[in-house]
This record gives structure tokens, C-alpha cells and sequence, in this order.
DNA sequence: TATAATGATTGTTC
DNA sequence: GAACAATCATTATA
């Protein structure tokens, strides 16, 4: 009991002294103030005026004893009893006594030099917040990642401006939360620290409290606080990583591409069935025709020569369709020399290929290309010798 | 609602 | 790095 109310004489709202334990103080307190030249004058010292040494220290004790019952009193009779203990002529002597048993115990000197070096995981936490465009200037830095990786990829759909914005505008609730949230932590800490400080000033009337300690217990609140920090850090990472990923897995949510789009790549692939790989050249042409990107377009080809391949029956009757419609562009191409490919809308001439005149059914007799799956028996050159661009391919088969 | 079709992703190979 | 192959996940259709 004795170690948990030390010398602090500051009433009900006191916190506890900075581990200035006034127990060994207060038995040593004792034969401190026993010196024969402060029983000469113990009629002074005494709370009585008794002369009797043996007196004057049980006035001490009641003192002590008033100082440690301090804390089960009202604040009124508290602070009553606080002030005439500041105004007791005893005062002086304790506090200088208090002094003299510090500095011999080196309490001031105890654990001031536990300089810690900044939390990893706060670190961590804080470099990741910034990363997102959650803390520092506002820049939208994490929703441009998101929406680039998603890019990089292809995986943009037609509306993903809208997820875009979507989530960008709820990076930004998550974003104004955690300033809310810090805002609100750091006022508490700060209040918290002037709360303390304002205590330890007053009690350093009554005992001894250096600049120091008032630092290092400042140092101590603010490490007490930044575990809460850490806490609301780490949630609104979590918070940007589920938003993230739920946005990310948006990419997933496909949509068909357009009849037109599909129409275009068909043409294109069955034009040049012995050899459906587009340069990047063309990857970008038929892209900008299907309003798709060119990510897509390999996405596209890639699947659609292993399904075809799969499956070259299946594939047939497109095939078939696709090579009349080629064939009739031709036909309109050799009339009408101005309108090279059968959509009218491409730029790439797909009437300049020499696979649709491999065969197109009805036109010459011969056997189509698109009826050739034995020809070329689902295998492409492929990537063993890929052919250096559609163009050169198409220049290559029209010549 | 089951199934087919289809765009996207992932791991592997060259 | 491009293509392949397998697979996933969503959309369309019967």
C-alpha cells in the first residue's frame, strides 16, 4: 500500500508518480531526519512544538500518514489538506530529503535512456497507407494501381470507368475515416500528454520531478498510444485490401463482346486460317475496330485457335459462313476494287488474303480453307516459327 | 436450372 | 515475351 501512494499529496485525481516509489524514501526518511543538529532545533521541527526527538518523528509519520490517506478523501477535503501541507513548514525539509533519496537511489537516472527505435510494423503500415493514396497528399495513388494492373492485363471492360470511380470514391471514405480516426487519436494523446504534464508540474512541489522525467513519461504515454495507432493502421490497410481485391475481382465480371467485335476477329481469323496470328500491328487495328483492347485480341486468338483446334468440326459451319462472306467481299472487291474487305469498316484487307481464296465453297470448286482442318490438322507453325506479322503473312500468301 | 459459350487468368514451354 | 493448355467464372440459351 505503502508502494502505490507515494509522495504525491495531490488528491483523489493524482495518477500514480513516475515510479518514484517513495517506500525506500520513506524508511530511510526517517534516519535521514534523525541528524543531532535537527533535534537541537526539534522544537521548530515539530508539528507540536514538542522537543522530544522521538516526537517529532511520529509528527513526520502523521504527516506521511496524512500524505498517503490523501487519495480516500473527497476532492474538497483533499485538496484542503493538500494546501496545508504545501504551506507546512515541514515541507521544505521532506522535499529536500525527497531530493537527497533520489539522487542516491538514482531513480531520476533509471531507464531514461531507452531510446526505441520506431515500430517495423508501424513503418510497414505507414508505407503501405501511402502506397494506397490512404495517407499523404490525396492522389488517388492506389486506385491508379489497381486500375493500371487491371489494364495491363486487358481485363478493362467498357464500364470500368465506372468501377473506377466507384472505387475510388470509396478509397476516398476510407481515406477520410482514418484522417478522422488519427485526428481524433492524436487529440486524445495530446490532451493526454498535457493532462500529465500539467500533473507532474504540480507535483513537482511536492517532490522532486526533472525536466527529464516528465520526458520520458511523455515518451511513455505516446508509445501506450501508438499501439492504438498501429491497431487503427492495420484496419484500414485491411479495409483498402478487401475494397482492392473486390475491385480487382471485378476484372472477372466479363461481358460478351459485341456481335460486331465478334464478327470482325471471326473474319480475321478465318481469313487467315492457315495462319491466325496477328502481328501487333494488326493485334492494334483489330483492337481499335472492336472497341476492345489488345490484350483482347489475343485473348481472343488464343483461345479461339485451341477451341478451334479442339474442335475443328464444331467450327465448321462459321468457318463455312465466314468464307462465303469473305468470298462475296472478293467478288465486290474485283468490281469494286475501292471496298477491299467484306465489313466495309476495317482498314486491314482481308479480300487481300490468299487464305479465303484457298477454297471458298462455290466460287472456284476448290475446297475451302475453312474445310481444311486436315491441312493443316489443327496445328499452326505456331510458336515454333510464328510468322513475323499478319501483314508480311498476308503479303507473303496474296503474292 | 442445367448446359453451352466465352472472356479472363494462370502455369508452362519454348 | 508470346503462345499454348487448362481452368475459372460469368453470361447466354434451351
Amino acid at each position: 500500500m505503502l508502494q502505490q501512494q507515494p509522495l504525491t499529496g495531490n488528491g483523489p485525481s493524482n495518477g500514480r508518480g513516475p515510479g518514484v516509489s517513495g517506500h525506500p524514501g520513506m524508511h530511510s526518511l526517517n534516519s535521514v531526519h534523525q541528524p543531532p543538529q535537527h533535534r537541537s532545533d526539534g522544537a521548530e521541527s515539530g508539528l507540536d512544538g514538542t522537543e522530544n526527538g522521538h516526537e517529532t518523528r511520529r509528527d513526520i509519520g502523521d504527516i506521511l500518514q496524512q500524505i498517503m490517506t490523501i487519495t480516500d478523501q473527497s476532492l474538497d477535503e483533499a485538496q484542503a489538506k493538500k494546501h496545508a501541507l504545501n504551506c507546512h513548514r515541514m515541507k521544505p525539509a521532506l522535499f529536500s530529503v525527497l531530493c537527497e533519496i533520489k539522487e542516491k537511489t538514482g531513480l531520476s537516472m533509471r531507464n531514461t535512456q531507452e531510446e526505441e527505435p520506431q515500430d517495423p510494423q508501424l513503418v510497414r503500415l505507414d508505407n503501405m497507407l501511402l502506397a494506397e493514396g490512404v495517407a499523404g497528399p490525396e492522389k488517388g495513388g492506389g486506385a491508379a494501381a489497381a486500375v493500371s494492373a487491371a489494364t495491363s492485363s486487358g481485363g478493362m471492360s467498357p464500364d470500368s470507368s465506372l468501377e473506377h470511380s466507384d472505387y475510388k470514391s470509396k478509397l476516398s471514405q476510407i481515406r477520410s475515416i482514418y484522417h478522422t480516426e488519427l485526428e481524433k487519436y492524436e487529440q486524445a494523446c495530446t490532451e493526454f500528454t498535457t493532462h500529465v504534464m500539467n500533473l507532474l508540474r504540480e507535483q513537482s512541489r511536492t517532490r522532486p520531478v526533472t525536466p527529464r522525467e516528465i520526458e520520458r513519461m511523455v515518451a511513455i504515454i505516446h508509445r501506450k498510444f501508438s499501439s492504438i495507432q498501429t491497431q487503427l493502421k492495420q484496419s484500414t490497410c485491411e479495409a483498402v485490401m478487401i475494397l482492392r481485391s473486390r475491385f480487382l475481382d471485378a476484372r472477372r465480371k466479363r461481358r460478351n463482346f459485341s456481335k460486331q467485335a465478334t464478327e470482325v476477329l471471326n473474319e480475321y481469323f478465318y481469313s487467315h486460317l492457315s495462319n491466325p496470328y496477328p502481328s501487333e500491328e494488326a493485334k492494334e487495328e483489330l483492337a481499335k475496330q472492336c472497341g476492345i483492347t489488345v490484350s483482347q485480341v489475343s485473348n481472343w486468338f488464343g483461345n479461339k485457335r485451341i477451341r478451334y483446334k479442339k474442335n475443328i468440326g464444331k467450327f465448321q459451319e462459321e468457318a463455312n459462313l465466314y468464307a462465303m462472306k469473305t468470298a462475296l467481299g472478293a467478288r465486290q472487291g474485283e468490281d469494286s476494287p475501292h471496298t477491299p474487305n467484306s465489313t466495309g469498316s476495317g482498314s486491314f484487307s482481308l479480300s487481300g488474303s490468299a487464305d479465303m481464296f484457298l477454297g471458298v465453297p462455290g466460287v472456284n470448286g476448290e475446297q475451302s480453307a475453312y474445310q481444311m482442318g486436315g491441312q493443316h490438322n489443327g496445328s499452326w507453325p505456331g510458336r515454333s516459327s510464328p510468322p513475323p506479322s499478319p501483314h508480311s503473312d498476308r503479303s507473303e500468301n496474296s503474292d
